[in-house]
DNA sequence: AAAATCGTCAACCGCTCTTGC
DNA sequence: GGCAAGAGCGGTTGACGATTT
């Protein structure tokens, strides 16, 4: 017996968003907040189902997202936790708060997968491939447990070990670029800090968090703001232009309503700092009032980027090399002892 | 210049997990 | 405790631009 998709209904449409479509959602959420999908598309009028209005915005429109460059010390984060916790792409977003499950995830496949099979690591990339990377084996892959006990003891060994990773990660990432460096793409995302100190807040608060669930409390950050607003200009204006005779999903970005992608690509970024203030808002025209949901957009360091990132994973880290519990990433719920 | 191939990424699908009744 | 609905996750696909032949 096959259970009917969830979407199995006439008239639910599917492809591409249109950047109308996403105004729609946008401005949806940020009257009730992100959640209750099921009631999205019949409150919203969008001929899509609930699963795509999640996705959408879980993975496109959610405040704080940076696209495009990954940067080195993501990548090696990424590699290690991947080695480390294998496949479960929402556990290793936890972990890079400003990217997606999918993002990392499509990422992984695209880039990190062929690189590490390049190097000869052998196997299929997936999971122990990484050259400094650890354990032989995946925790996730090992057989799985079936009693909650069980279950519990592994998780606390993943995140045991995904913390031990992530310090190896940062400590040799002391020596590749020191940390008062801003790259251009946190930068540019500006917001990049911003959203870190979600990180630090929802994602901190429980590294097994899913990305998604940083969504739905995702303490919305100026960063979000400025990105939304911004994507939705541009989505505007790829669609226009797109109409207009602009070139294909591509021409308007990664997707038509991003040309977010060539943005970080290109390193010019830095537009999202100079739209941020209002210009991209009325060019989405969207009044500024309906953002309040994501609200309050006071970071003013706009550089708080990887420094704030890391200091807080940092502390994270280093709290457990002291022996002292630091609580924020580790709720007590997990009853974690070090 | 045209065709073929490759690379990228947004979106979909189906399954599992969580939550509320 | 059992069930149903909703939410979340990971794998996969398909469309499109870029690059190579």
């Amino acid at each position: 017996m096959v259970r009917p998709p969830c979407c199995d209904k006439d008239g639910v449409k599917k492809g591409p968003w249109t950047p109308e479509e996403d105004l729609v959602l946008v401005s949806y959420v940020q009257e009730h907040g992100p959640g209750n999908w099921r009631a999205v598309p019949t409150r919203t009028g969008l001929m899509r189902c609930s699963k795509s209005c999640r996705l959408r915005w879980t993975n496109y429109l959610r405040p704080g997202i940076k696209r495009g460059n990954f940067t080195d010390q993501e990548e090696k984060l990424i590699v290690h936790l991947q080695a480390l916790l294998g496949n479960r792409w929402a556990a290793i977003a936890s972990y890079l708060p400003e990217r997606t499950d999918n993002d990392i995830k499509n990422y992984w496949n695209t880039h990190l997968k062929r690189k590490l099979q390049g190097g000869g690591a052998g196997g299929d990339g997936d999971g122990g491939a990484a050259g400094d990377a650890v354990s032989p084996k995946p925790a996730a892959q090992r057989p799985a447990s079936s009693s909650k006990g069980q279950w519990e003891r592994r998780l606390q060994t993943d995140i045991d070990m995904a913390r031990r990773a992530l310090r190896e990660a940062l400590t040799s990432l002391d020596d590749v670029k020191p940390p008062h460096q801003p790259d251009a793409a946190n930068a540019a995302a500006g917001g990049g800090g911003a959203t870190t100190g979600a990180a630090a807040s929802a994602g901190a608060d429980s590294p097994a968090a899913s990305s998604t669930s940083g969504a739905s409390q995702c303490s919305p950050s100026s960063a979000g703001y400025v990105l939304t607003t911004e994507n939705i200009s541009r989505m505007l204006d790829g669609w226009a232009r797109k109409k207009g005779g602009g070139g294909g999903r591509r021409a308007a970005g990664s997707g038509p309503a991003t040309p977010g992608a060539t943005e970080s690509a290109s390193g010019s970024s830095e537009a999202s700092e100079v739209s941020y203030g209002g210009t991209a808002l009325s060019a989405a025209a969207a009044p500024a009032s309906a953002f309040e949901y994501e609200t309050k957009p006071t970071v003013t360091a706009a550089d708080a980027g990887d420094e704030t990132q890391l200091s807080a994973i940092e502390s994270w880290l280093f709290a457990d090399a002291d022996g002292i519990e630091s609580g924020s990433l580790l709720d007590a719920a997990m009853d974690y002892t070090f």
